[in-house]
DNA sequence: CTGATAATATCACGATCGTTCGTTCCTAAA
DNA sequence: TTTAGGAACGAACGATCGTGATATTATCAG
């Protein structure tokens, strides 16, 4: 890996931290030079544009997520323990990967009303694994885990609900129950697709 | 209402829109001036400082939030119908009331990690809700409509995740299904409580 | 009608925003 | 060792940010 990608993406882990914490438009190309003991235009030879670093963060936050959360699931024997796992990655992606949490729940509520390329992406990300939850729950059919008349599509989102309020209650009001929570949500959703 | 009050108010009402699209932090005092053919510093007096101004709004949001959507809710008959009224208002509220929807969703992504007056108001806001949410699943415990052994507080719990999940997909994903999915989820959360 | 007070406007400030320019430094291949 | 190109720099741009001090205009009680 060359210098210059080796400072990309140094700048963009700096990036994603601080995303999670003040929002993608919250990260100023100053202010992330500052932290990076960079100058300004420097770390912006990088990427062009705030909009092209945006896209950029997002992207790297993407794949991060999809070593951490999506593919140790996948290792996970299919049907019901693969779901369990996913959720569990979720959780603790959620929890400590980033300072502020889930990077995309923030940017999903700060660009869901703003057209623009980042908007874009973000509904890519968002429809991705919306279709990895419905597929993984599918193998759970196929397994005679659930019962194969449930909803793959209603399960995603049913599981996505679980997620955005497990952030926003241990977030926004630091309930330390949000973990029991999030987890007997899960195993009522559970107990109810299950064949 | 003197003067001063009304203009007041109606730039409340324009900051409280723009923000449920932008952002509180992107509601910035020159162009909110401009949306209401006003000068900066004009506006700016009625406020004092900037944070003031985030505070007004968050606290006029949710004067018309219990008007919309509380209050009416309580106007229902106790247990379970009260609960779908609560719900469909709801719903009506984060679709119409506000051109970026619930302006309690973004505030809460935004400033769930900053520390100051306006988080706060948000959490004060959000425990409130939840508090409220409980007390009328209670009525429906006392009603026996619900299950005397299921717990208000997750009931609570589970009944903001679904609304999130519902802002996403409708205003991120622009989901036409947002509104069923939300009512299937609801039906299966009422399904697991009733007695 | 007058005068006090509330409401709004003008102008300006220092800071910071994203962005551009020309320059310098470092590195790696020739 | 020379040299080309990638990487980082300092300085500056016009615009906008939040916030003042100060002046003008509306409103309304006496």
């Amino acid at each position: 890996m060359t210098k210059g990608q080796l400072t990309r993406d140094a700048v963009l882990n700096q990036a994603a931290r601080t995303a999670s914490e003040v929002g993608l438009g919250g990260v100023t190309i100053g202010s992330l030079a500052d932290s990076m003991h960079m100058s300004k235009s420097g770390l912006f030879a990088h990427f062009g544009s705030k909009e092209n670093l945006q896209l950029a963060t997002v992207r790297h936050s993407r794949d991060r997520f999809v070593d951490l959360v999506i593919r140790p699931a996948l290792a996970a024997p299919r049907g019901e323990p693969r779901v369990r796992a996913l959720f569990e990655n979720w959780l603790e992606w959620d929890t400590s990967a980033l300072p502020g949490g889930c990077l995309f729940v923030a940017a999903a509520a700060e660009f869901d009303d703003r057209a623009g390329a980042v908007r874009d992406e973000l509904v890519r990300n968002q429809v991705d694994l919306a279709e990895t939850i419905a597929r993984i729950f599918r193998g759970g059919i196929a397994e005679g885990h659930f019962r194969p008349d449930a909803d793959p599509e209603q399960f995603s989102f049913d599981l996505q609900c679980i997620l955005l309020g497990f952030h926003q209650h241990s977030r926004l009001l630091g309930d330390p129950l949000a973990v029991q929570r999030a987890s007997r949500a899960l195993d009522a959703l559970l107990l109810a697709v299950r064949s």
